[in-house]
DNA sequence: GACCAGGTCCTTG
DNA sequence: CAAGGACATGGT
């Protein structure tokens, strides 16, 4: 029973994946460098990205949107850039701690490249404000590193598929159905997000009759 | 005006 | 551990 109900799971991920594939081809999410994918990961949280587009362009106009300009800048300058993005003084203190493990613990985004993917996620994990979703995003967007990202609509499609694990349980079933490839994890977790604001609310998910998702 | 957004942390029961 | 709240602005 136990062997059969994670069967089921493992194959209607897996049928996510490909359909959702089939249905939008090749995403381009964060095309920015690393230094702004980490930034935009933060202001991302629990905010729609046209939002943080447009901090982003004002952190860029004003020579802010940089691991080290963060870690430079005066507070207020932040707070003042990211405000369109909502909890703008969490945020600005999330971006500073950030900035801080950056260059102080790593000694600068370049240096990042040479930490083992667990180390790294590790050491995310231990920033204020960094949690899962973060800092998988930070590592499969902008370090390239297979950790796949499980965020609120994922864990809305899954349920309504009728994918039965626990939420903290989703991210290695994920990982153990597709090919272990950075690239991979972030077309399909592109393709699940982009997926879900179209058919998926709190309230009611209509997405996965629409696909047969869950059939 | 109500409700929600590509979360995370803290407090309570 | 689960549930509820705080953080805050902007769009539907």
């Amino acid at each position: 029973m136990l062997v059969s109900s994670s069967a089921k799971n493992a194959a209607k991920a897996k049928k996510i994946a490909t359909l959702l594939k089939d249905r939008f081809g090749e995403i381009h999410w964060w095309p920015g460098d690393t230094d702004e994918v980490m930034i935009g990961a933060v202001l991302t949280q629990q905010t729609r990205w046209e939002n943080v587009k447009q901090a982003l362009s004002l952190l860029k106009e004003r020579g802010l949107c940089s691991m080290t300009a963060i870690y430079n800048a005066d507070s207020h300058d932040i707070e003042d850039a990211v405000r369109c993005t909502g909890f703008f003084r969490v945020k600005t203190k999330r971006l500073k701690s950030l900035a801080g493990f950056v260059i102080e613990t790593c000694g600068g985004v370049k240096e990042m490249a040479d930490i083992p993917t667990p180390a790294l996620r590790k050491g995310l994990l231990g920033i204020h404000g960094i949690g899962e979703e973060t800092a998988d995003s930070i590592l499969c967007y902008g370090f390239f590193r297979p950790s796949f990202v499980i965020d609120a609509y994922t864990a809305r499609i899954a349920g309504c598929a009728g994918i039965t694990v626990k939420k903290p349980d989703l991210k290695p079933l994920f990982e153990s159905v597709l090919p272990k490839d950075a690239n991979v994890y972030h077309q399909t977790h592109a393709h699940i997000v982009e997926y879900a604001k179209g058919w998926c609310t709190k309230k009611r998910c209509e997405g996965c009759r629409i696909l047969a998702l869950n059939e």
